[in-house]
DNA sequence: CATGAATGAGTGTTCATTCAT
DNA sequence: AATGAATGAACACTCATTCAT
């Protein structure tokens, strides 16, 4: 028992590592060395819990990208209306950007990028089910424009991503008032107006 | 000068080489080697051209963002109302992403990494600026929402990037409907109701 | 007594491992951790039975060679003539070679190597003593060439590791007839004709 | 021209430190680090100049296969009668292992392993040819005894691997006299008596 | 201007061995 | 007696960069 919480700790300290390494430099300067260090562990262990980088990688984005659906859909249920069910959502999703932008921050940088692998990547999107569910309940009250979900996600969630690195990176504030306004441009642009 | 126009040919070989390699397998895949032998130089003369690897990548997103913005407002100009405007340059950034993908998905590909330092990612956007004046006249005159122009780009050109990338990778065709059911998510965003 | 039953059995189980794993890809590729696995035992338990790598190696050479000279011997014994313990000797070692030659291969592996110790090349040659008697007593009836024992043992038994790998890796078949031919090589150049 | 004689240099340099270094120790004990610091060059060089580890040691065996099979063939013609070449090439390998035991060794640890991959074993085998059709012509004539290559090897050549590692290990010492009793035990062996 | 050869520092990964349980 | 977890040191190999030519 106590082996076995140990053993978690040192897993969930190296995904910690990682995400931190990456956020602070890139991928491209989190070498394995460093992770250890920094997860106060020896470069060896990293593979006891990990088959090799690639898979330290994935499995980090996995369970990363767990915790932002778990949260995003933490205050949602299925008897809301479809508006009231989507500013849920959002909103959820926009308070993860803001408040736990460690995680976020590293999802961002997961996005465009090739070091995830298309199988963890399709593994991280598993979870948005009850979004696209809401979207065609949606479609299908004529609340929601009918058109696709890829569209639907572009202009609602996605955008958030952007303003969050604007936030980290250049004046802009993700603040109460910005985050008001971006829902309103979300819910515009998917409403049948 | 048949001199000089041999360097600019090798110096732009050695950016399409920088963009393609780092297309097929990202950057940690695109070492110095690699892109002087697809650029059918010594790796040596690479540094003829730039200071080192961060420059040369530094300079690869310059000038590719240039070639971006310089498409966008090709058929712009500022006599067109403000919709009519926005239409155009919307449709002229959706046209690039769709023929020049080479170079839209090596911007794509830049977006949420450090691996562009900030000064270059500045001199990047620097060129954006009559799309930003568009928009202040459209604020100005009541037909675009008053809200800051981080949340306009996030809403209405970001989301480009993410369906872009959905084309390339996953089943969505980012074809001339979802371009023009974009285009109307996009502008129902930000025009004042 | 039935802990002890079980120790033997480890170590029986490590030797055997020990002997398969370099015979399928040379000693580079016969790991503790592999060893141990095979074993179906922990990798800390096989510093029970041995001081280190160096030790199993060794003591594996030493039963494995104390198995050969054993099986060499088995049927030999000093009342036959010089010619008759010579053949009796030499075919249970062509014998062996062929029967079990995971035991042969291994030894053939030792043969010109450093990974064995001198004490304990020492140790697994002692068990030849007869062999060499029997040459001595060959000698003195000028039966048998009056030359050095290492030149007898180099000229009709190291030969048969020679063709034991021909047969293992090329197309040479060490039959019957083979074996045949060989021995009268092997009689012709060390008798006295 | 200057730069093509230094690479050569180093090549060389790098083949004798990896022969040094496995004569020294063995294989498992000739790490490329050891083998560029004994060649007095970068760890990253080696890989200028074959393509990984394995290519280095097959490079190698072939590089000194090479030069036994020509060494060993020097003084042949096949104007010769056939114990004359069989002995004047019998008598050259004696020597080669006698006077160039560095490069003899090497090849002795080569034999039974399976370090060296099975073609470049066979690209080192075949310059043995004169040897084989020398065999083949004391055949036809009823001169040597119509057996197996393999075994006619076995029994003559091979057997001074084992005599030179005697003499570099255990007290045996393969001078004049007990190479000419070898060389009566090799031509008993094979001669039709 | 251009280069191929060279490299020190660093990469991801494995290994023989140890230790708390 | 036996172990799974842990590790420092080492391994094969790669990289961005330099330099003599």
């Amino acid at each position: 028992m106590a082996k076995l919480q140990k053993s978690i700790d040192k897993r969930n300290a190296l995904i910690k590592a990682t995400i931190e390494l990456v956020n602070n430099n890139g991928f491209h300067a989190a070498p394995m060395s460093k992770i250890a260090k920094m997860a106060n562990v020896s470069p060896a262990t990293i593979y006891l819990y990990f088959e090799n980088k690639q898979d330290l990688v994935n499995k980090t984005y996995i369970e990363v990208k767990a915790k932002y659906t778990q949260y995003a859909f933490a205050t949602y249920n299925d008897r809301l209306t479809v508006e009231e069910g989507f500013e849920a959502i959002w909103k959820r999703i926009a308070d993860f950007k803001c408040k736990d932008s460690e995680n976020a921050m590293f999802l961002a940088q997961c996005d465009n990028t090739p070091i995830i692998d298309e199988t963890s990547r399709q593994e991280g999107i598993k979870h948005l089910q009850p979004l696209l569910d809401l979207w065609e309940r949606g479609k299908s009250k004529g609340i929601i424009k009918p058109i696709s979900n890829y569209i639907l996600y572009a202009y609602t969630i996605n955008p958030l991503s952007f303003l969050m690195m604007a936030d980290k990176r250049n004046g802009f504030q993700l603040d109460k008032t910005h985050i008001e306004m971006a829902y309103q441009a979300a819910w515009d642009s998917i409403r049948v107006n």
